[in-house]
DNA sequence: GCCAAGTGCGCC
DNA sequence: AAAGGGCGCACTTGGC
């Protein structure tokens, strides 16, 4: 334990009074103490951070942290009038499928309105119709749809409904000023895992079909630089893992999902439909997935159906194939049984109180890779005179866009691939740079939503 | 009318 | 035996 704890109780009745006026001589006397407390304070958590050896952890936070402001006070550019006009079509799409969906669905008993927002009702509309849905997840409806109009119909209004509700005239509101930016509130240290999180509005998850990201667009004469990394999270289980048939695929330059694909068909030539599935396996078994999970997760995310039979056969030719995974898992699973309840990423980074064996798969991965992530950004910063001019304006995980004047951006997508690089291989390697290589593809564009 | 929990779904 | 993880937001439900 640390032997040196502050007990200080500070003053808690001034925070709240008013600081436009003239100050008392108490409030003077409360501003001062807050400050004063700093340096002690600092004092008292750093030796706490290495005692709990958190140091590297520690200093990613603090050199990143300036690199968050400055994305922050940037804010990203907006084509809001585009927004506007998606949203507007949006809601029309959305009440005329929501028309549709009325005239399939049955008689209400009591003569009124269906709520197509209320799983409840709309379990009590299926069963009129002879369905009875244990819940009422898109994939669940998946199963009924080809039999049933209206359901068929409830997925495509539920699809509609999700663009307008979420993404509609609405999300521009929250953080939209007059300048023609969207000033978000980023969450530098959100995750349990390390990773960061965005609201007011959210950034990271605008939807990656339709044309919604094309609306987050560069202002005239400036341009974006859109980099991300390549199969980040796979390379990082290679590394924690020690797994050699991935770390040798890497080694070579090669596309793990390919390799996967090749594997579980027992096939050289692989189609783009077996990558894909091949894809769905890769994530999902990864951080534990159970046989019924992966027929589950293959369809909703990749579209892939799959029997349990089958799903049994590629979850067995997977950790055939990757038996330092399948190690690393063994490993794991018996931390676990002792009871172990503590994590960490590569830099250190502690997760606690973690109960379920597949956090325990999930965390040094996932939390890895923000590391990287976060000392990449803290590089840009720190060499901000090497690209004048260029700001950082949305992270989203494994992906960072920089805004920059359109003559420049030849030095800034050189400046940006070079910190992402650096950043999550110093993570990743330490002193042994490159043993697994990190790629970043970059891409000049007008917009979030163009190539890639 | 407010609040918390539950469900569902967008992203990585 | 059984098992993806991490977020934020919209909406309903149920309690006050």
């Amino acid at each position: 334990m640390v032997e040196r704890e502050l007990r200080l109780e500070l003053e808690k009745t001034h925070q709240s009074g008013d600081w436009g006026g003239t100050l008392t001589p108490e409030m003077i006397e409360y501003a001062a103490r807050d400050v004063e407390v700093l340096l002690p304070l600092y004092e008292v958590l750093m030796a706490k951070i290495e005692e709990a050896d958190l140091s590297d952890a520690a200093e990613i936070e603090h050199r990143v942290l300036p690199a968050v402001v400055w994305m922050s006070c940037a804010g990203v550019p907006i084509d809001a009038e585009g927004w506007r006009e998606h949203a507007r079509i949006s809601e029309e799409d959305a009440a005329l499928l929501k028309d549709e969906l009325e005239v399939l669905a049955p008689e209400h008993p009591d003569g009124k309105a269906w709520n197509f927002g209320s799983h409840q009702q709309v379990r009590k509309a299926a069963k009129l119709l002879g369905v009875d849905l244990p819940d009422t997840r898109d994939e669940t409806l998946a199963l009924y749809a080809t039999d049933n109009n209206f359901i068929a119909a409830l997925r495509d209004y539920r699809k509609a409904a999700k663009l307008a509700s979420t993404y509609g005239a609405g999300w521009l509101e929250t953080g939209y000023h007059e300048d023609g930016r969207i000033y978000a509130s980023w969450r530098q240290l959100r995750a349990a895992t390390g990773r960061m999180a965005c609201d007011h509005p959210n950034l990271q998850n605008i939807p990656r079909s339709g044309l919604l990201r094309s609306y987050v667009r560069a202002p005239e004469g400036r341009i974006f630089v859109v980099a991300d990394y390549s199969q980040i999270e796979l390379r990082i289980a290679a590394k924690i893992s020690g797994d050699l048939e991935m770390l040798s695929a890497y080694a070579e330059g090669r596309d793990l999902h390919t390799l996967t694909a090749q594997n579980l068909t027992g096939r050289e030539d692989v189609s783009e439909d077996e990558r894909k599935l091949a894809k769905a396996v890769n994530f999902g078994l990864l951080y534990g997935m159970g046989t019924k999970g992966l027929t589950f997760y293959a369809l909703r995310s990749y579209g892939v159906a799959m029997s349990l039979e089958e799903a049994a056969l590629y979850c067995r030719r997977f950790f055939e194939t990757y038996l330092g995974l399948k190690r690393w898992h063994e490993h794991e699973r018996r931390v676990w049984q002792r009871g172990e309840t503590e994590t960490r990423t590569l830099t250190g980074r502690r997760r606690m109180d973690v109960e379920k064996l597949t956090d325990r798969l999930n965390a040094p991965v996932q939390g890895t890779g923000a590391d990287g992530l976060k000392l990449a950004l803290a590089l840009l910063w720190e060499r901000m005179s090497e690209s004048p001019g260029t700001t950082p304006v949305l992270v989203c995980h494994d992906e960072v866009v920089v805004e920059c004047d359109a003559e420049q951006v030849g030095e800034a997508k050189a400046w940006l691939e070079k910190a992402m690089i650096e950043g999550m291989d110093t993570v990743l390697n330490g002193t042994d740079k490159g043993h697994v290589p990190v790629e970043v593809e970059g891409r000049i564009a007008r917009s979030w939503g163009d190539g890639g």
